[in-house]
DNA sequence: TGTACATCAGTGAACGCGCGTTCACTGATGTAC
DNA sequence: TGTACATCAGTGAACGCGCGTTCACTGATGTAC
């Protein structure tokens, strides 16, 4: 067998591996992790995931990685649905295909975003470069908006704290736009996650009745910078 | 001893088991609860907690009753901070103590907004009381502060979805306020919960920089309406 | 083409651990007469 | 005041369970000569 066909099943029993702890996460919750049930499903004994992952850390981290760059892929493919030309097209397409992964994927993004696991926590140099990329993707998109003036941002969000502004200052040119800009991400962000979060753990759909109604109302606000 | 006493005795002692489990959520997180654990720290057999609570998942919904409204009673006492007169004081003072009471109780917040304990679920005709408290006060001050136009809704957010106007409208009365105002605590609330999750976690601190600041700008911006 | 060897995925037993819950019990304290 | 009894907080052993990880191993497959 060619050395490539080898590396090529060895990855797709990662993948396997991979996909079995979802489903699980799905049905335990993501503390609910283990690598002995996992096994279990696959039909396999437990010391062989050895030779996948040294560990269930390193398995988990594989896992939240995965999310991260699944989420950002399908920012990605949201915005790709506009042209550059129509930035509030992309910013809409965008923030709705945030909820939609959300919803898809609810366990992935506990794991990312929900609480901690009990024992574990994530090697930041791996994870974080993963995790920005989202941020990185509305930042583009709303700077690209903000430029050619198809997005205002709001008065009220203009004044930015002094303190946060001159952090934000350091960090914008790695965005590849201004302070202003990646304030307003921030803010954007923080509010398309705090309904998405309190939908997803059954919070805001017994008040607002149909939560995706209400998160459209929501997104549409804040591409008319409100 | 006289019967009241004893009782006294009792619930103290259950006062004091709910507060080492706190303490162990704190380290260990909400999903690594244990009743032995307890127990151990208590320097007592894990059966004598059986006198106390029934089962690990009775204690858990006393950990979440308890919770739901110290968090509700917290945004109470900011609120008499001002007299009602100033909706606007008693808002901004409200919004500012879910944040504060997040960050110093934040398991407790992990616990009754984050991901699910994974064998348990909330009996919900004890936990959506306690749970719908928070929202109630936002609501109240917000319509006094409408009433008496001191607080004005954003134009951008009077446009209700249909169908969410149409169950918002059945619970409006309930929270004793019109379905437009309930739309914008239900709105606000989910911006604060954002902010204040992503914050808890670790996801804004690195990017904003000063996450206190931040959070005032969200917040005065909030009550102005934007 | 055949043989000796290396590679390596996967096994099964074992390690030490912690868990929730049950059970029959002890022993101190308070109550009734 | 003294005695028999009831109450009840707490104990210690045991149940059956699942966990991550290690270890020496088997046995199939591919490689070198």
């Amino acid at each position: 067998m060619p050395r490539s066909r080898i590396i090529a099943a060895y990855e797709r029993t990662q993948e396997q591996i991979k996909s079995v702890a979802r489903r699980q996460m799905q049905a335990q919750g993501t503390a609910g992790l283990s690598l002995r049930a996992i096994a279990r499903e696959l039909g396999v004994s437990a010391p062989a995931l050895y030779r996948y992952y040294p560990s269930l850390e390193a398995l988990i981290t594989a896992l939240i990685l995965d999310a991260f760059n699944a989420l950002a892929d399908a920012l990605e493919t949201a915005e790709a649905t506009f042209p550059d030309e129509e930035p509030r097209g992309q910013l809409r397409a965008a923030l709705l295909a945030y909820r939609e992964w959300a919803l898809a994927h609810p366990t992935d993004f506990e794991l990312i975003y929900g609480n901690p696991i009990p024992g574990y926590s994530a090697p930041a140099e791996q994870t974080v470069p993963a995790a920005s990329r989202a941020l990185a993707i509305l930042g583009r998109i709303t700077d690209r908006g903000v430029r050619s003036g198809h997005i205002r941002l709001t008065p009220a969000l203009t004044t930015i704290p002094e303190s946060v502004n001159a952090h934000l200052s350091l960090l914008a040119p790695g965005y590849g736009t201004s302070a202003e800009v990646l304030h307003t991400c921030m803010i954007g962000w923080t509010r398309i996650h705090g309904a998405i979060q309190l939908e997803l753990f059954g919070h805001t759909p017994p008040v607002v009745g149909d939560p995706t109604a209400f998160y459209g109302g929501l997104v549409e606000a804040l591409i008319d910078g409100g």
